[in-house]
DNA sequence: CATGAATGAGGGTTCATTCAT
DNA sequence: CATGAATGAACCCTCATTCAT
């Protein structure tokens, strides 16, 4: 399991990184109510006292994971590849376009799994972390989805007898089921190795469960 | 949001039920971690003390909601209705059955939300527990759906060319993705104003997302 | 280690005797404070209630052990056979009245040490108890032995230059120093394999750890 | 009754100097499994955590009680002065080398009774804290004893027909009960007061309590 | 009289937070 | 700014005691 966390990127104080850092790795283990300032503090490197100065209680930190996650989810995750995918591979097949889509995120998820994990957690039981994540994640998806899904449909790529919103939570169902089940159940889960699983996934996606009465969309 | 618990049908002892009550319902708001045992006392209407008659402690009132998620979920969930759907409506179409089964299910899952929300938070970390759900649950869910599965396969109702767990898991994903949107994110979620939903993530999961290119599985 | 402790004859309700004996082995394991009401319940085979209807408080129970041991104390060690090996051996010469003693006393030590750990332990620290232990053995002994002491100066077998007390206290700090080396930092003591022992205390009892100048009192 | 401790002149923080001074005080009065933390951190004048900053349980205060015990007493009553009586006195006569030793260490263990008693009352139960007695302590002595022994041998001060083990048993024994007596059932006890007392215990120790058929030793 | 479930004060211990250095 | 000793409220849990059965 990928617990590498990598916020090098981000324009914040140094200290303020390897907390939050820290933050992650133990809350990854244990959620974050289980974990100790006195944790992070060792884990981070600084003195207990010091992680007060970036952070005013223990649950701004958790709101400093929360912003962090949700910036990398909405530039990288979201946008930039998804963005690119869209438009840049606009000509190539729906199947094409799915696959190279999941398996991109497939990447990024895992690698920021610890912090999606904790991200999760804490929203199961917080009506504002979910109202961040609705707000930044899901509204801003809204609309390049929408964008993405006209394209395809005027290709003729994707049925347009269904809400797309719908369209969309299928493939993220998919996803999640998919992620979830590796994630949590199966040791060492490599995506190499997944790849075969990944396309039949995709053909239940695009084809569903019926009997293939005829082939459709496919090579 | 539906908070309401419902242990009556078990055989326990009332003080018990009381406190499994409790500790669900608190776990639900904040997780079961940061319930503690002075909450769940006062909201039970008992004795802290008296706690600790039950239940060893605190971790093990964990395990006792475990046990009565899992009860209910082995007992009702799965065995009772799913095991009728499966064998008395065999003759009918897929898509009836699907959807009888997903009603079905959600309607349940909807009952016992906050004790299997506290079962999946504290899952996401504890690897003691996922395995009990794994044993527990998904291993006996496995025989059922592959009787289920073949008795379907052999009268063409579903694909043959694809890991039936995988069929499987595309259903799951769809009903959960499903159910943790309206849960987590729509206030006040009505069953039955969603049945056109369900209709159509049927058909989704039936058909797939590619345009219908003709006629499949039904009407 | 002797763990066996006989309160049969005593005339109590057999069931504050089966208390009081399990109070007193528990207690002798883990001292009277670390000893919980419950666990001597389970060893006495009662309910935790009933000891509260023989004993009002659990400070009760430590009392009824202290009167035991005294009443035991008194009667049985210090009187009975006591004075009987004052009385019927008389004419006897020091050493071999020692000895009996002695060897009376250690195996009625033995034999009631449980009860006695407890008191000692307690009485360390309360004032209360140490002058009931002063009252009824400590000031009781004193008058049977200033008769056995007089009854020995009279026939020239003990020193008659320094106060009997000291005398009796260096019998006793002798044999105390024995028990305590004894009981508490040696594995499977036994009595009998201690003759030789003893019979050297004695001889440094009566003789003193100066060089023998010459033979006095023996063999 | 003497409750002064003095731990000035050992190498500790401050705060834990106080704790532990303020739990000998404290247990010294009740025995230290009824002495609370709570009561500890009032005497010794800081908040309850603090003691956990110091001492990770309660049971570690008892170490660090036993540990500063015997350092005095392995230090200081064993080495420092007995040494120097032992050495520096080799000359004097037995009766004036005894009588130096035991007001030395009369008068220590009087400083630190409550120490001791503390220390008593759990080694009545603990063997892990006998153990630690043992090495620390009696194996300590041991060697030193025997050396002070041969020395007063090759002078023809102490006998020799018996086991020096047993010699210095008397000895102990004699001074304990000695302590024991004074400490626990005497009210204000000083030692000034005792020397006559102690002159004859010393004789008795001397030349035994059979009367004196020849002057031995002296005077 | 005997029971043991229930109690709740108080036990040892943790930990987020503060503040003098 | 950084530190980490100090804090004390609150945690989980124990246990002597009560009382309805």
């Amino acid at each position: 399991m990928n617990v590498n966390i990598d916020l090098s990127e981000l324009e914040l104080p140094d200290k303020e990184k390897k907390i939050l850092e820290a933050a992650i790795l133990i809350s990854n283990e244990k959620g974050f109510s289980s974990t100790t300032t006195s944790e992070i503090a060792k884990r981070a490197g600084v003195a207990e006292g010091t992680i007060f100065r970036y952070f005013k209680t223990k649950k701004d930190i958790l709101h400093g994971i929360m912003l962090q996650a949700i910036r990398i989810a909405a530039d990288k995750i979201l946008l930039n590849s998804l963005y690119d995918i869209f438009k840049s591979r606009e000509q190539k097949e729906l199947r094409v376009i799915l696959k190279e889509i999941l398996l991109d995120r497939l990447e990024l998820v895992q690698r920021f799994f610890p912090m999606f994990r904790v991200l999760i957690s804490e929203a199961l039981f917080h009506q504002d972390i979910r109202e961040v994540i609705c707000s930044n994640l899901i509204n801003r998806l809204d609309k390049e989805i929408r964008e993405f899904y006209s394209n395809l449909a005027a290709r003729g790529q994707i049925r347009t007898d269904v809400d797309p919103m719908l369209v969309m939570r299928n493939i993220i169902g998919n996803f999640l089921a998919f992620i979830g089940q590796k994630m949590l159940f199966t040791d060492n889960f490599s995506l190499s190795e997944s790849t075969g699983e990944i396309d039949a996934m995709i053909t239940l996606i695009l084809d569903g469960i019926s009997p293939a009465k005829q082939t459709k969309g496919g090579d």
